[in-house]
DNA sequence: AATGAATGAGTATTCATTCAT
DNA sequence: CATGAATGAATACTCATTCAT
């Protein structure tokens, strides 16, 4: 019978990402110590360096990873890309959504620790991040063109959505007032009004200064 | 009268103040050291002892004063509660990018390092940051009552408004395609969208599994 | 079978026990910084926290090892409880005096760095001392009852034969005037005469103030 | 009228004394700070140096002053030199015993804190606590050159007495089972018992190895 | 595949002391 | 007589990382 090949340092290298999105989360990447993270995985500091040469090249693999896997996840989720803008939209904004409060710990991540990133990953990250940003911004361009949508700005309407929506794990917690399905219909239906409304703010205000 | 009026002291504080800014913002409080913000001050690390006596109550009096001017600044700056609801969220919006886009130091560590904050301090800035989050809410309360807003769920709501307008500190960059004003004025029309329009999400798409 | 057998490990951690009461008894504990142990030791700060995890383990270590050595080497000793009160006090006083002149800088730690214990470690260390303490008062009890001791006062005769005995190491030197042997001699005669003596101080004298 | 002149900075001398006093005993006087001295006393750490140059000039004027008070005291209380020696020594323990159990602080200090003296003032109150010793040598020659004491080595009986008698200190607490009068009367009895019996020791133990 | 031992640079904080006022 | 401001060196302790085994 065959040896279930690294089986071992498999298994090990798992525990140690998951134990790091947790430790990252909760206290952030700098304050995060090599030390602690072997304690949690039940192994000795210097057993990590067999499967991240660095800190920040675990880092570097935990955040691209989480990217690549997020744009893969859109890809196989959604294969419809002749539908309706609005529906895309709905689409993406659930999708979004979804991902987000399932992955707490990656996604918190992903947005909070690009300033720990060396210069070349923070640049390899941000591509694959604007890839993403350009699913949305793909929308909104193909509602606009179809005169389904009426935007000002098609970058401040995806980074304004962008946030909005990923704002969401800030604040949500599972098995309060509102379920996760009805979090993601709310905020769904707000993305979808800021796409599609044809309002217009006549008010006149004097532009008070905000200081 | 042996004082020296104590004016070198008072601009040594304030230098602190603004530099721990600067570093906190740029590399996030766990990574800012206190011998590098000394050395930004351009004094030893042993003086600033003589202004915060740990490095969390510096940290925890930059969050409140901000949080506090942020709410005097609010208070000074919109009179009129009795206004349209609608005029009263484009100010609160205009107010809020305004606010953030001047501050870009102080608003980004008032979101970023709550995790930072020992427990006593975390609730005296999550107190401040309630009372901020009140005055839109109230504003949101009115018009649903009014009739002049049309709401899912006005917690939702807000918080998704307060993402979203916070998010603009996350890509703007003075000096870019768009100007502070353009983009305190796009901002604007999309909260407006978000509470106004009677848009109402009409597709049925399946509900695909995010992942 | 990755072991290196620990031999290293075992001989820092005797080295850096040794070196640590070498300083702490030349200098005091509050005085012996971890930096210059190491430097004694010969090795980096770092180094002794794979040892000790505290400064202040380390001395709560040193004296509780120090007393059990005590306790274990009387026992070893002096197996004989049934001999005369005299015989044995003579050996207790014997036994005190060479332990104390072979191990003066244990010894003078036990007695000196008290205070500084932190208050678990003082009761752990106190007790330890009562043991010992109980040693001599179960002799000197016996020698009373049998009639063979003539005291005022168990306890104050104790303490003041203990606080004798130690003070020897406050001026012994090797190489001096009296050999060890010869101290020996003269302390534990001391300790005999003040258990003995039917002597009564029957002196009149005016009870001057001291001040 | 006259200024009673200086009153205000002798007071504040007398109050460092005194705030020194309790916190060298308390705490070491290493582990005293100049900072937490000044706070005791209730003035900036600054004005300390007005009174005493160094941290280590403070504890030397502390100890010699003290070492002297203690040998005026004794010239004081004691006039008769051509007394009994059994009345001298009596007199003589009665003395150190109250002088000690009546200042606490200085006591410890005097005898704890020798080492953190610097060469120079080690060797100034060397050879006042020298003064003191040889008081009580000479009452133990006389005795001796008069045949009313029996000792074996004026050096080890001095020293041994003195340890004895000061080592009260250590576990005398006020209001405990003995009152100062009756340990005093205890602690007389034996150092006359030390000086007068014609005891012997006979046995003749096997000199059983300490360890 | 993992360990035990160690390093050298770093952490926040405190120290005794100085000095112009 | 005393202060407020500051220093430079030290404190105990932790860091990411290395390496022989």
């Amino acid at each position: 019978m065959a040896r279930t090949t690294g089986s071992k340092g498999e298994e090990t290298e798992a525990r140690i990402r998951s134990c790091a999105l947790s430790l990252i989360a909760d206290h952030g990447f700098e304050a995060m110590s090599m030390r602690r993270l072997a304690a949690a995985v039940g192994v000795q500091s210097a057993a990590l360096y067999r499967y991240f040469p660095t800190k920040q090249a675990l880092l570097a693999e935990l955040m691209t990873s989480h990217m690549k896997q997020l744009l893969a996840a859109w890809t196989a989720a959604t294969p419809d890309n002749s539908a309706a803008p609005l529906a895309r939209l709905d689409a993406f904004a659930r999708f979004h959504i979804r991902y987000h409060l399932a992955r707490p710990h990656e996604v918190f991540i992903a947005y909070m620790e690009l300033r720990s990133l060396s210069p070349a990953h923070y640049v390899a990250v941000g591509t694959l991040r604007s890839t993403y940003e350009d699913v949305l911004k793909e929308i909104l361009i193909d509602g606009s063109q179809r005169g389904d949508f009426q935007l000002d700005d098609i970058h401040v309407t995806a980074m304004a959505m962008l946030a909005m929506l990923t704002g969401v794990t800030t604040w949500y917690q599972p098995g309060g007032r509102l379920s996760a399905a009805e979090v993601e219909a709310h905020y769904t239906a707000l993305v979808c009004r800021m796409a599609m409304t044809d309002f217009t703010d006549t008010t006149e205000l004097p532009q008070q200064a905000a200081r």
